[in-house]
DNA sequence: CGGATTGTTGATTACTTTCAACAATGGTGG
DNA sequence: CCACCATTGTTGAAAGTAATCAACAATCCG
């Protein structure tokens, strides 16, 4: 026996277990838009809210005190991030791309069992890409990890040309490369046939299933 | 959006949720004893409850389809594992030495809101240390990851000898290296004076400020 | 004590980084 | 609309780090 609940996250959601505009503890929050590298708050910044993103893409990432970035994740529209356990930001979120993003309250939370178990599920969610990514980087070469991360970026079905919107940077600090690997390795992907570089960023992949054989591993999550 | 929590009965589920011994909603469960290397459960297993480990030491880990096995997580008194927003496992969970484990069945959860609270507490915690592995893993240097992983596995504060509860094969599991990379590096740091390798398992932290430097970062989360 | 397991060490190879120079791109102003 | 220029991406050569393969040593357990 098993009970489901359903969460709905959408804002035109309804139903018992609902964050949204309106609900008693929360209030109706504006559509907040960010230019391209602004940053949505910054770690160490007080943490008192969760973010939706409506459209464009985000970067978490986080900023060690030798200069080095990683990023942790690349958050895409309905992406719920920027909660936090404690008071304060772990993480920075920036946008990559021009987005737009709708900020939550979390207040009274605790009062609200139907908010905890939702919260619950964006940790849980959260939870399974970061186990997934450090999977992805303790397994190394490049070729895995470009393949894995181009599968999870570009969802498209087709042999369409999709556009990737971030920077050889962002991939860089985000698979734990540098960028003349990521470089490389899209080059050599590009010669054994798997892909097509239109220019460096608009990318027809030409063989998925190739793709998902090279990084030989579980598809990318879908969470 | 909507998101679907399967929130399981176990085969004997009664009552209201379970979530540890002596709650007032909860139930005492008994303790599960487990001997080194064996499974407590699997990847793939049904899920349906959660697991605090009152002793001994505990791994996450994954197996990928071409035999690799990551360790996403060691396990210690306290924590709290095998929760799951999905139907299964995703991870498998093994004794590294003999333990002693207290199940607890997630039924009703969304009845319970203080469990529900805690479960969100406990996928926080969870992310913030897998967060925090990513970041390890993608910053690279051997002797950076072994700095971290000894700071954090080896909690003491003086300069008495502590016992390494895991095999070098785990340690490299669990830093994306391989056994003679830790071999070789655990004597660099001996060699450094940083530390003194008593036997491969029994280490003598020498200079606890040395190694945090080296790994040049956060210190280990406390969560 | 003995034997299997676990850990160490050495030599070589493979991969990624680093440093450096160059090419392409895209946005801006003329 | 084009040319310019800063930004972004690519390519090459050399160096460094960790992986691999192989042999050996130490440890633990019965």
């Amino acid at each position: 026996m098993s009970a489901t609940v359903m969460l709905h996250t959408g804002e035109h959601g309804a139903g018992p277990a609902v964050v949204r505009p309106g609900h008693a503890s929360r209030e109706s929050q504006p559509v907040l838009r960010f230019a391209p590298d602004e940053s949505i708050y910054a770690q160490g910044d007080t943490a008192g809210s969760m973010y939706r993103l409506v459209s464009g893409v985000v970067r978490c990432c986080k900023f060690q005190p030798d200069g080095r970035r990683h990023i942790n994740a690349f958050c895409k529209p309905g992406d719920v991030f920027g909660f936090e356990l404690a008071g304060e930001h772990l993480l920075s979120a920036e946008a990559v791309t021009a987005c737009a993003v709708v900020r939550m309250r979390c207040q009274g939370m605790e009062k609200d069992p139907a908010a905890a178990i939702q919260l619950y599920g964006h940790a849980m969610r959260s939870l399974a890409r970061a186990q997934a990514h450090s999977q992805l980087l303790g397994r190394s070469s490049a070729g895995q990890r470009l393949a894995a991360f181009l599968l999870e970026m570009l969802p498209g079905t087709s042999e369409d040309v999709e556009t990737l919107p971030m920077a050889r940077h962002d991939i860089a600090d985000y698979l734990g490369l540098t960028i003349e690997t990521i470089s490389r390795t899209m080059g050599q992907l590009e010669k054994e046939g798997l892909l097509e570089l239109v220019t460096a960023r608009r990318i027809r992949i030409r063989d998925r299933q190739g793709l998902a054989a090279l990084c030989g591993c579980e598809e990318p999550l879908d969470v």
